[in-house]
DNA sequence: ATTTTTTGCAAAGCATGCTTGACATTTTTT
DNA sequence: AAAAAATGTCAAGCATGCTTTGCAAAAAAT
């Protein structure tokens, strides 16, 4: 999962420490997502979006799952 | 954690099962995040509020979640 | 250039999300 | 009323997210 978060975070010259105390989490958590070693759950995905002012699709990016989703092969 | 999932299947006269297949999951799996058992990933959180045509913000409720980040105790 | 801060990474362990299978109860259909 | 479909739940097990400690390398500050 990509996110903008390294992007964000820098604008505002925060570290991952900083960011990390801010949202209530760890350093190594914010590096890892930054790197996307995993993704992050909803509520830390919120509790960021929400540091930054943003809602949570303007933080992630979620384009790698958007598929097979809206072929219409599943609707009534 | 509180969701308008279930509003919004009834609305569309939709199973739990259709719903699931529709997203790429179980029944069991919407049955426990409509009955609150516990909080979706942020992937499935996506593709259910994608489904509905929402964003993720529209579909659940992160009001339990918004304490104590806006108390400007840890800006710079 | 040396020191300090920031970042990446790894392993162990715990917490949470999800699947599978199965059964009981409720709701809808006939 | 009887049959069928939909929902809630439980347990076991696997997958993923997160914390903690600790170390190494890169970047920023002095």
């Amino acid at each position: 999962m990509k996110t903008k978060i390294r992007e964000l975070r820098k604008q505002r010259k925060l570290s991952q420490e900083e960011l990390a105390e801010a949202v209530g989490t760890t350093r190594q958590t914010i590096t890892s997502i930054e790197v996307g070693k995993y993704t992050a759950s909803l509520p830390l995905a919120y509790k960021i979006a929400r540091y930054f002012g943003l809602t949570i699709e303007e933080v992630f990016d979620f384009s790698d799952l958007e598929d097979g989703l809206w072929n219409n092969s599943n609707r009534n």
